[in-house]
DNA sequence: CAGCATCCGATCTGATACTG
DNA sequence: CAGTATCAGATCGGATGCTG
C-alpha cells in the first residue's frame, strides 16, 4: 500500500497502513517482541522475502515500526513496534478476536483448539 | 477482495473482509443505520457505483451485511449491518480512533475540528 | 432507482536470481 | 544474514454505457 501524503479521513489513513496482505500478521508477530528479518520470515509461512521486506519498509515509512541493524557479520536486524504501532495493533488484535468469533459461528472450534486459540 | 473458503488464521479472515478500498467507509456509513444504494453513493464521495455494488456484494457473501429490496417502482434497496457486521465494525471503529490519534501527532487538529472529530 | 457488462490502466504479489 | 532487481501474472479499481 503506497503511502499517500494526506488523508481526508482518519479511517482511510489507518486502513492504508494495514491493507497490505501481510501487514496484520507482521504486526502480530512484532507484538510478541522485537524480531530479526529471518525470524519473521520463519514465523510467517507462505510469504516471499520480497513482500516481507517491502511491507516492513512501508511500515517504517509510517513510523509504525522501528528498526536497528548491527554493523558486524553476520548482519543482524531488529524490527519492533513503535508506540504508534502498539496503537495500530489494538485494531489488529480486535480483528483476530472477531475472526475467532466468526470461526466459532462456522463450527470450527476444533481448528481453533488445535491452534491453541480456544 | 475475493472470498477464500478456508482460513488458517482468524486474523487473515477478518482482514480479507475489510481489505477492499471502500469497505471500512461503507461499514462506517451502515453503522449509522440502514441505507439505500443511492444514499450510500451520495454519502461516500469519490467511489464509483461499480465498486460500491461490488463491495456490497462481497460483504453480503461474508454475511457482514444484509439486504432487502422492495418490489414496486421506484425500486428501493436497504442495506444494513448484521450482528457479524457489528462485530467487524468494532475493528473499523478502532481504526478511526487510531487514525485520529495519528493525525493529532501530526498536528492536524485544525483539520479534525473542521470535520467535527475533535 | 438499483445494478450489470466491458474494457483498460494501475497496483499488488510472487518466483527467482543476485549483491554486500 | 539482510536486502535489492527484475519480470510476469493476478487482482483491483475506475469510466462509461446499458438493462429491468
Amino acid at each position: 500500500m503506497k503511502m499517500r501524503s494526506d488523508y481526508n479521513c482518519p479511517l482511510e489513513m489507518t486502513h492504508d497502513i494495514i491493507r497490505g496482505k501481510w501487514k496484520p500478521v507482521i504486526l502480530w508477530e512484532l507484538s510478541k517482541g522485537e524480531c530479526s528479518l529471518s525470524a519473521l520470515k520463519k514465523a510467517i509461512g507462505g510469504m516471499s522475502q520480497k513482500m516481507l521486506v517491502q511491507h516492513l519498509n512501508e511500515l517504517l515509512e509510517w513510523r509504525v515500526i522501528g528498526k536497528t541493524v548491527s554493523d558486524g557479520y553476520p548482519l543482524k536486524s531488529n524490527y519492533f513496534l513503535t508506540d504508534r504501532g502498539e496503537k495500530i495493533f489494538e485494531a489488529v488484535s480486535i480483528m483476530q478476536s472477531v475472526g475467532i468469533e466468526m470461526m466459532l459461528e462456522d463450527n470450527r472450534e476444533e481448528f481453533l483448539k488445535e491452534k491453541g486459540l480456544l
